[in-house]
RNA sequence: GGGCCUGUAGCUCAGUCAGGUAGAGCGUCGGGCUUUUAACCCGAUGGUCGCGGGUUCGAACCCCGUCGGGCCCGCCA
């Protein structure tokens, strides 16, 4: 069984009526490793929908957080900002400064990285109902589980030492109030008379804080279950930090029955990771974004990497061969007929589960509306992204006629992008030999070397266009005997340095007739001396 | 100090939860397509399932140990 059905199996053990959960904080530059969160959400709640359950899918925005630090990105003067919530202080405009214009007309910080985020949910077809949590506070969604909490704030300094095992301050309270700065770091609660907490800051101001009107938030542990319980949740995906042992997820399990509410079914996935260079983090900027990943990978093949992995496997994102790979395999699975392959008889038990998985995996790929696209592989169409500068000439060529589907158009784009990309693998870039290639040219053998003087005669006599140059090869190698596929070799180790090549005669039109007859015979003369 | 994930073919991985003669894709090699879209089709190649014990009629799978790789918690994420 897919992984999503099994979550949503579990679900459908629990209750009919679900809300499946995400969150992310906006600190910094979303990349994709932030997407398997929201995939594997997004995910989950169609399989539960699929089993009939009645689903909601919400991903919260953690605006209420504080800046922790100054990123490398974000300017020194940002240092003014630590411990300020992330929804009350200026984005940074392009060196990282706080734009203040912005900011007065409404931009926040967790807006500024939230923005584009939520573009690319939309192309990758997530469309969960968005809460901010700052708002929530304020709103006084908090307010029932922030008196529960700093009213039982000695169960829940018991519950955090025991689960996390770890030691809470003396003057710990389960309420981060806002001091007389905005800052909720380097705070101390004195006294506690519901629903107003009084605390001294760190200039030693002195103030108090509503807990039902948001002014401050619930510490992380505790802010998490009371999420889900005003929203709800009974189902939430989380990265690997959260599931360790002793982590959030453990002593909010108990914390939210203070709430008198079941703690969601939880589901622990692993992180995504560049490959060759480590985890991802927004700070070192060791990152792709998920605007820059989709300007490269069409968002069905985004979900796909998803879909096709199980949560708890580390995922290295490549976006060289891994990327082509990856992509090939997916056009592959799409023409397959999964009705035929499970009507085949003997098939084992592991063999029946692969096909329902594949099947599964890709149905959780398609983005709606789903277009019939043709089924170009990936690797084709690079080669003719980088063979044919006119769209209408690759369309003739995989045969696509009439209307060309958007889908189509843009699976080109991006394709025309991410050759241009630093990502582009060598192994895929056509190139042409401006020299002779030695270790090609030793690859020559006799019958290639007795066809290239009259293949190069030919090639001189003939008009530079396709066909010309195409009837011109294989005439010449009809002459010798010779199968047409041998008389290519010749010219791919000349011209390329490869053996095989793509589609040659294309090539050669866009490119000088004389320089590759230039070069053809410094091959010969270069063989020919070794 | 505690915990999680992971080790299977040259590469990427599936298979481990419900033990029953080792799988897929890519790669490589060979053939076909009598002018090759790096295409496509057919075939072949390839693994003492990290290592050592145990349970079992039978272990990649369960148990114990061990080695290697990745990571998390131990800072009010």
């Amino acid at each position: 069984m897919h992984w999503s059905d099994v979550v949503a199996q579990r679900l459908s053990e629990r209750g009919s009526k679900h809300i499946v959960s995400t969150g992310i904080t906006p600190s910094g530059e979303f990349h994709i490793g932030h997407l398997r969160e929201i995939l594997t959400g997004d995910m989950i709640s169609k399989a539960a929908r699929n089993a009939g359950l009645d689903v909601e899918f919400v991903f919260i925005v953690d605006s209420a957080d504080p800046l922790r630090k100054v990123y490398s990105f974000l300017d020194d003067s940002y240092s003014q900002y630590i411990g300020h919530q992330l929804k009350r202080i200026p984005p940074p405009n392009e060196e990282g400064c706080p734009d203040m214009e912005r900011f007065a007309e409404g931009v926040s910080y967790a807006d500024h990285f939230l923005e584009p985020f939520k573009q690319a949910l939309e192309q990758i077809d997530v469309r969960p109902r968005f809460i901010d949590n700052f708002d929530s506070y304020a709103s006084g969604k908090f307010a029932e589980t922030a008196r529960i909490a700093c009213n039982n704030a000695d169960k829940i300094r018991e519950i955090i030492e025991r689960v996390s095992n770890r030691e809470l301050a003396e003057d710990w309270f389960p309420w981060n109030p806002i001091d007389s700065n905005g800052s909720i770091d380097g705070i101390r609660i004195t006294g506690w008379n519901d629903p107003i907490v009084s605390w001294i800051d760190s200039d030693g101001n002195e103030g108090t804080s509503d807990v039902t009107k948001g002014e401050g938030k619930l510490p992380w542990r505790i802010d998490w279950p009371a999420k889900w319980a005003w929203i709800g949740v009974t189902m939430e995906p989380f990265g690997k930090d959260h599931g360790a042992a002793g982590g959030s997820y453990d002593t909010g399990k108990e914390i939210v029955e203070l709430f008198s509410q079941e703690a969601p079914i939880d589901l622990t996935y692993e992180w995504i990771s560049l490959r060759g260079q480590g985890a991802m983090s927004s700070s070192s900027g060791n990152t792709i974004g998920p605007l820059e990943a989709l300007s490269l990978v069409p968002p069905e093949i985004l979900r796909y990497l998803i879909a096709s992995t199980k949560p708890n496997k580390a995922i290295e994102f490549d976006t060289g061969m891994g990327l082509v790979n990856l992509a090939d395999e997916f056009e592959r699975t799409t023409a397959r007929d999964f009705s035929i392959e499970m009507d085949k008889e003997g098939l084992s038990r592991r063999q029946m589960v692969a096909i329902e998985d594949a099947k599964r995996a890709l149905e959780l790929s398609f983005i709606s509306p789903h277009e019939e696209t043709s089924s170009v592989t990936f690797r084709h169409l690079a080669m003719l992204a980088q063979t044919k500068s006119r769209d209408e000439d690759v369309w003739n060529s995989i045969g696509m006629i009439g209307t060309i589907p958007q889908s189509m158009i843009d699976r080109l784009d991006r394709m025309r992008t991410w050759v241009q990309s630093r990502h582009f693998p060598e192994e895929l870039r056509i190139t042409i030999m401006e020299e002779p290639d030695s270790e090609a040219i030793a690859l020559l053998d006799d019958d290639n070397m007795a066809l290239l003087p009259k293949l190069i005669e030919s090639l001189r006599s003939c008009d530079w266009e396709i066909s010309s140059i195409q009837n011109s090869i294989s005439s010449t190698a009809k002459e010798l005997e010779m199968s047409p596929r041998h008389a290519y070799r010749a010219l791919y180790l000349c011209i390329m340095g490869t053996e095989r090549g793509p589609r040659l005669p294309t090539i050669l039109t866009e490119l000088d007739q004389d320089a590759i007859l230039k070069l053809l015979n410094a091959c010969l003369q270069a063989k020919q001396e070794s």
